[in-house]
DNA sequence: GGATTGAGTGTACAGTCGTTCACTGAAAAC
DNA sequence: GTTTTCAGTGAACGACTGTACACTCAATCC
């Protein structure tokens, strides 16, 4: 484990740093340190779980000392829930994405599972964040990450209600229908992440198929 | 939180203690100090997390000294692996449960989520425990659940096969029916858990629908 | 009845934890 | 050019961590 070593005050002399080193404003230089301390908790956390974190080795990997962390959040939990926030913008993104496929595409249930697969390769720590602690999480973490993932399938299902055939579902079954594709894709997600880079087909194959036969259903609902 | 004292070695004296005390050999005694320590961490697993635990509070919480703790288990990880395969062997029972209503029932799938229902609702901690650590744990737990799943939805794959409808499909596709239905039914334990016991006929409503609309497109799957 | 076993005890040690406090020194404000 | 601001420092604290070791004493064995 490198610590990174934000600003280089503590290491040693660096003859080229006036030539090299662009003129740094104070708030550039303080939202560089934030960043790494983001990123070096996201890096941590996607390994051994946020609740296994310290905040003392957060700080070494950001390479600032521990007591500067307080000039940036005000406990963990902060930290945390920031961290749920950008990573919920990630798959926002993603999300939009999909949506945005051509109306008149052949085949948009690959066209979006496809959109998933990359987004997930390409924000692989953001993915781990969330599907870890969705459930794993503590107190403020896992509740804000459940709230804001009920919102996401509320968008969803508005977005779902634009289809010909789910023109005349109700709110309610279009909401059921919305949290089945999310926690399928989810799991999906979560396949992705474990798996070794050359199973990824394989399991777009799958989540594919899982799509396909829960839209084969859509025709026959007759709500009760 | 109130300590356990299992064996009252560091309690008052106890006057009645020859009276009431049934004789107890030595090998009953020690198997009742380690379920206080498998009781003892999961309890406190299904609040903070299995991460989030301490050797020192787990002994604390079970009433013994922290090191008796090694006379039971070689390591946290061992302790955290026995948790699961308690906890995959009461998942079991559930599916076994719901497989053994009677053939010809009128409403296979209500019952069969009145069956997780329920057994969620007396098992809490064990539902918590395989929700929380399926993704949230680290290392050997996290593993071990995650195999155990996988055999689990082998064996409902080859159930499903029993089904007039799906006999003559592959078996590929018969497992990624089962991955379906297994992970809706996880997001269903979680919801019933985070729920207010009030909303469990909602929520157990809801994912009757969701194994309904799935089912429905079954008739219509064709291989490809 | 005497020797043996082993679950549970109590003390101790070296680390790590979160947080406090007074500080430094360069960028920003005047 | 002087003053102010504030991100980052470094020492120190009390609490908690996992683990080593020598111990006790009741159940078990011969």
């Amino acid at each position: 484990m490198n610590t990174v070593d934000v600003n280089g005050v503590t290491g040693p002399p660096d003859v080229c740093s006036k030539a090299m080193t662009a003129p740094e404003t104070r708030n550039e230089r303080k939202e560089r340190t934030r960043r790494a301390l983001l990123d070096a908790a996201l890096g941590l956390a996607s390994e051994r779980g946020f609740a296994g974190l310290s905040l003392r080795e957060i700080t070494k990997q950001a390479g600032v000392v521990p007591t500067a962390f307080y000039r940036h959040f005000e406990s963990m939990d902060e930290l945390g829930v920031t961290l749920v926030e950008e990573s919920m913008r990630t798959l926002r993104t993603m999300i939009r994405g999909a949506r945005n496929t051509p109306d008149g595409s052949a085949d948009l249930i690959r066209a979006s599972v496809r959109t998933l697969s990359e987004h997930v390769r390409s924000h692989e720590e953001h993915y781990w964040f969330l599907v870890r602690e969705r459930y794993g999480g503590t107190g403020a973490v896992r509740q804000t990450i459940g709230v804001e993932l009920k919102l996401l399938a509320g968008e969803l299902a508005v977005d779902l209600a634009r289809f010909d055939r789910l023109r005349d579902w109700s709110t309610e079954d279009l909401h059921m229908l919305a949290d089945l594709i999310v926690s399928a894709m989810l799991a999906t997600a979560l396949e992705l992440l474990e798996a070794r880079p050359g199973a990824t087909a394989e399991i777009t194959a799958e989540a594919e198929r899982k799509l396909r036969l829960i839209f084969l259903g859509v025709p026959h609902w007759r709500s009760r």
